[in-house]
RNA sequence: GGUGGGGUUGCAGAGUGGCCAAAUGCAGUAGACUGUAAAUCUACCGUCCCUGACUUCAGUGGUUCGAAUCCACUCCCCACCA
């Protein structure tokens, strides 16, 4: 059965989910039958060496299955959604150009949502954004900055008052375009790509919050804790973007027993939880172009492939 | 058995006569999000017929116009002494 026009390649898939919906494993599944190679859109397992605690697919994975995507930077680097979308969009060409099928999947939802809906080129000047960082990024000298945007911008001064980073960026985008964030927002395009489908994988609150906890156990007892006290000394909590990962900094309160090794847990499933919801939120409010597919238990993955090759690329 | 300190809304923990449905933190729920996004931020968070009403601060009974706050007894917890 040929669902597509000929004129137009297949849509390929791409699979988000909150952590530990299975996502990984789902594109694995989908690369290995249909000839796939994985894209991964994750902000932190493009960092080398952040394996066990990324939940980074194994050596045999990436052995059997081109992984695009992981271990692309240092931790001492930063990294951000445009240079990932560029990297994304050039993967998936050079995967089409050797006919094979591109497979994203991630977790990241600002990622996806860059893949589904591209981004809206706006100015940056990184000399810039550097002396405003330098001027602004703290609590003593922020009130200034509202106070320039409240005169200046009002408008992005109501919107991001909150939000350091967020205020700083408008203040960079209104010094290069004379415009306000808030109003070159409204021009922003809303349609979703038609070569591509994406798929949100959801989970029952308590299923997924059981899941969580059981991969959180097995990630700390396996290597997660030596990895955590390594690119700790290295720095890993004052890198520019990567000291934002999960659990490394629980870990370093644990290795300097400000923390029992339960407690540890505790707060590491916790904080994975709430991730978790935030992800979902997301992928719920975000991406409405997504086709949900419900899953109740490890069989559902035979259905949600189904699902996926139904919607996606022809078998 | 004796002495002292405690029992507060899921947890921790303020509050000692009215301004208390009760600070704050955590957890929880919903949401935001375009160059740091596994981050950051916002709202809600006793119940209800929700711009007001009702039931709460171990229990019972008092004092008082009025109590989580004062008194009495009861039950429980902790510390120390025996």
């Amino acid at each position: 059965m040929k669902v597509f026009s000929s004129s137009l390649p297949p849509p390929f898939p791409v699979i988000m989910g909150p952590t530990a919906s299975g996502k990984s494993f789902l594109a694995l599944q989908l690369a290995e039958k249909y000839d796939g190679e994985i894209i991964s859109a994750d902000s932190m397992q493009i960092y080398k060496g952040l394996d066990v605690g990324t939940a980074k697919p194994t050596k045999e994975e990436r052995a059997k299955i081109p992984h695009h995507l992981l271990d692309i930077i240092d931790i001492t680097e930063k990294y951000d959604v445009f240079a990932f979308r560029d990297a994304a969009e050039k993967a998936v060409k050079e995967i089409r150009e050797r006919g094979k099928l591109p497979v994203i999947a991630g977790g990241t939802g600002l990622y996806m949502r860059a893949i589904m809906y591209g981004l809206d080129e706006l100015p940056s000047s990184p000399e810039l954004r550097k002396s405003l960082d330098e001027k602004y990024d703290n609590e003593e000298k922020f009130p200034e900055l509202v106070a320039i945007m409240e005169e200046k911008a009002p408008a992005d001064a109501e919107a991001f008052r909150s939000h350091r980073r967020k205020l700083i960026r408008a203040y960079e985008v209104l010094l290069l375009t004379g415009k306000e964030m808030t109003f070159l927002q409204q021009a922003w395009k809303r349609e979703p790509r038609k070569d591509a489908q994406s798929f949100v994988l959801v989970w029952e609150n308590s299923v997924l919050k059981e899941r969580i906890a059981l991969r959180c156990r097995q990630m700390l007892e396996s290597s997660w804790i030596e990895e955590a006290e390594s690119f700790i000394k290295n720095g890993l909590l004052s890198s520019p973007t990567a000291w934002q990962v999960l659990g490394y900094r629980q870990i370093g309160q644990y290795l300097a027993g400000m923390l029992k090794k339960e407690e540890l847990f505790e707060k590491i499933s916790i904080a994975t939880w709430q991730y978790a919801r935030r992800q979902n939120t997301w992928f719920r409010t975000q991406h409405p172009e997504a086709i949900r597919i419900s899953m109740q238990n490890k069989n559902s993955f035979r259905d949600a492939e189904r699902v996926v090759m139904k919607f996606s690329a022809k078998e």
